[in-house]
DNA sequence: TCCTAAAGGACTGTTTTCAGTCCAAAGTGT
DNA sequence: ACACTTTGGACTGAAAACAGTCCTTTAGGA
């Protein structure tokens, strides 16, 4: 049973959960006494759309987070179903969706599967505007997030497995240029909250990188400069691998203000 | 159609997605190579459970929450259905189970509606052991980000309606012992990130709270020292109001460490 | 007293999602 | 060349979830 619809895979960014929650409350009707009181957020979707659609999202976010690379290859299709809590069915009719989207390629037969294409999809400009709430929002608590991340994987005991992958990550994105940068960059950062041993801060930096892509998506993609990101992520590197966790907050600091003040440039 | 499967509540957890996601890896068949390469904990559940599931905990979320306190009503079946974007039926189920489980009272007709039971549900002992990596995951990633919620409360320019809702708060858990503590508790503690403006550190101090509750509801329930918490409770509110974030900060991470020790406790 | 509005309660038909089964393609190894 | 295995592809019937409609209860006001 196909989808009728066809969903247009780039506009298809269906915030993240609690994200804008606050921004719903208002309803027409009357100010809600106090923005406190008694519900907050907390009388949100209980789910971001249908499973289908969920589906599609999730693994769109797994490749712009670069956590699957191009040209690597998904699990196959009943092992993944089962990883992601949902039927194979609905699985597929999603992966058809990002496969027809030019997303993912798929090959028959043993040794076939589904692909990450190496071609990357041409980016449809996203003219909606910011919504200054979200970005204020993303940025306060990335500032938050990233640079803890960043201290406990200095001060963590690495491995030696920890070090090589935090190194392959920065060389990635180092070698990359503008056209696939993004994942990459995306890749390193979520790296580091890997080092800090949190499985929920990997969760929350990944979700709240995925929410920073979106508002990216939406301004020009003019000169950032990728030369000076790129030192930046070196240093970070460098004082996490060395132990000094002063250093690589300071380091994460610094860098996450790159970002901050190219979007607050844009809500002006 | 109501579900024949009658489900215990206390006993539906449910892991808030990706909590304990690290952990699932293990599928039986040698080592993932690396914890890192590609997947991590991106390859998780895209939902929790059904729709019929989702909505019961999250409604059981907002009272073991003290969002809706205990006499309070909630929004009509129709709004709260929208809300949580699920259909009434679904809702109703779900309502029907809490009602029967003693969470909820149900008065019919005009200004009739769904009341929070006054009478407290009575604990089942919850004899499953704690999971270690679960406890350390929940009791770091708090650290993180209580104490930063602290920190941008006391630096915010308060509103008089912020301001009271903090003390409107504090009073209630002060006044509450043993029964009834937790829920407010944890109101408290959520009131702090309110103060703090951000919506996202808001569903991330609730999300984590309500993982501590699960592990809480683990343990015996012995003398917490609840004064010593109040008067905590006192210094934190105190130093917010003040405006004061380094005392705020302090305070915060001097508090979080009594449940952090009482919890490692019991992994001993 | 009776009407009305606001709430919960109950039913119906449709769409989505699911688990399970079988088919088709394409390498690998004998 | 042939069998085997791993993968995607396609179909079916059952269950879940949905939107929409109508009924029932109950308090307040004309």
């Amino acid at each position: 049973m196909v989808s009728f619809v066809t969903i247009d895979i780039h506009a298809a960014t269906m915030k993240t959960a609690g994200a804008t929650g606050a921004a719903t409350c208002a309803e027409g009707d009357a100010v809600p006494d106090s923005p406190f009181g008694s519900s907050f957020s907390m009388l949100r979707p209980v789910r971001g759309g249908n499973a289908f659609e969920e589906t599609i999202e999730h693994i769109l976010q797994t490749i712009k987070l670069g956590i699957f690379a191009p040209s690597e290859k998904l699990p196959p299709e009943r092992e993944l179903a089962e990883q992601l809590g949902v039927s194979r069915a609905t699985l597929r009719d999603a992966l058809g969706e990002l496969q027809s989207a030019g997303y993912l390629e798929v090959r028959r037969g043993r040794y076939g599967g589904t692909y990450v294409s190496t071609a990357t999809v041409q980016r449809t400009p996203d003219d909606s505007p910011l919504d200054p709430a979200e970005v204020e929002d993303v940025l306060l608590f990335r500032a938050i997030i990233e640079p803890a991340a960043a201290v406990l994987a200095a001060k963590a005991d690495l491995s030696a497995a920890a070090r090589r992958h935090l190194q392959t990550c920065l060389s990635e994105v180092s070698a990359s240029s503008a056209n696939g940068y993004r994942p990459r960059d995306a890749r390193f950062h979520i790296a580091i909250a890997e080092l800090s041993g949190s499985a929920s801060l990997v969760s929350a930096v990944a979700e709240t990188r995925a929410r920073l892509n979106d508002l990216l998506d939406r301004i020009p993609l003019l000169a950032t400069n990728l030369d000076h990101a790129n030192e930046q992520h070196a240093d970070i590197a460098d004082a996490i691998l060395r132990g000094d966790a002063p250093a690589a907050e300071r380091a994460t600091v610094e860098h996450l203000e790159g970002t901050a003040s190219l979007l607050r440039g844009f809500l002006a």
